[in-house]
DNA sequence: TTTGTATTGTTATATTATAACATAATATAT
DNA sequence: ATATATTATGTTATAATATAACAATACAAA
């Protein structure tokens, strides 16, 4: 696993940030939306739609939790940049900073499965001159770097 | 649609190369792999697929073919290089220089769909800046920028 | 010509995602 | 407070994307 000392503090925050965030947009983060949201910070690591919809399936034995439960919260969380989709994964992750992102990079390990957003200017403004060479209007980004992270590299593999 | 002033010099050159390639790779470029990269080369747009396969299906309305038929041409020529998968349209492009890659860079019009593959060494610094940075390892690199192209832009939407 | 390897045929199924329509909950205006 | 509109969820079905597994065939190399 990536570096993060005390991933309970990431998960709170992130949970509160994005209360707020939604106090002050009048968005509503329902009871599902939450939970979705609370699987998806459960760790550094992008989680697939099923997965999540198995994990939740799980915490109400009782009931049959349908697709769509899952896809429309999913929905809800991506249009307001709570969470990202890594497209070469079709998987989904909680966004780090919800409040000021326009385009985030992802550098994803293959060994542990962690997703590090690290978006630079540097990077930001590399591929801004690329589009303004072609003069492409730009929309959205997709960078996703895969490849093997520091601790994996050191061996230090969970 | 993107410039191109002359399609059929394109697919030609693509087919060509892919059969020299092949030839002095010792790699089998069959009948049927032959085919899927034609049909990938119809245009400078990723196809899907289902959608190629569906278009197989109808140069060939007596015989059912099977999805594995095309996911293995697809897997063949990913493989050699010869396409390349944009993940965040599931879709296949043809590689516009197959011999010299290591990493693509698309830019990708909402409107016509054209992908263009423009690599610079200006993002691959910028990338590998952000790499090293991080003491990451590299692998690969998924740069899916969305928008509009020039042509678009202008009005000329095909 | 035999033998191993790579490719294709064939059937079934896994995985990922959405459509469509009914119901319920919440917000807003009266 | 109540009617109305809007937003969210329940429910069922199905679409879209991709792979597994095993048999048969073609090809290459000994």
């Amino acid at each position: 696993m990536s570096t993060c000392p005390n991933h309970t503090y990431c998960q709170t925050t992130a949970l509160n940030t994005a209360e707020e965030l939604c106090q002050e947009k009048n968005l509503r983060l329902t009871k599902n939306r939450k939970a979705v949201l609370e699987l998806i910070w459960q760790s550094h690591r992008p989680i697939k739609a099923y997965d999540a919809l198995a994990q939740m399936q799980q915490q109400h034995p009782d009931k049959y939790i349908p697709p769509p439960t899952i896809y429309r919260a999913l929905e809800f969380l991506l249009k307001n940049g709570l969470i990202h989709r890594i497209d070469s994964l079709n998987a989904f992750i909680g966004c780090a900073h919800p409040n000021s992102h326009d385009d985030c990079y992802f550098f994803i390990c293959r060994d542990c499965g962690t997703a590090n957003e690290y978006c630079t200017p540097e990077l930001k403004n590399a591929i801004s001159h690329a589009v303004n060479e072609q003069n492409f209007k730009h929309d959205t980004t997709v960078l996703e770097v895969i490849g093997q992270c520091e601790n994996c590299n050191k061996g230090k593999e969970l």
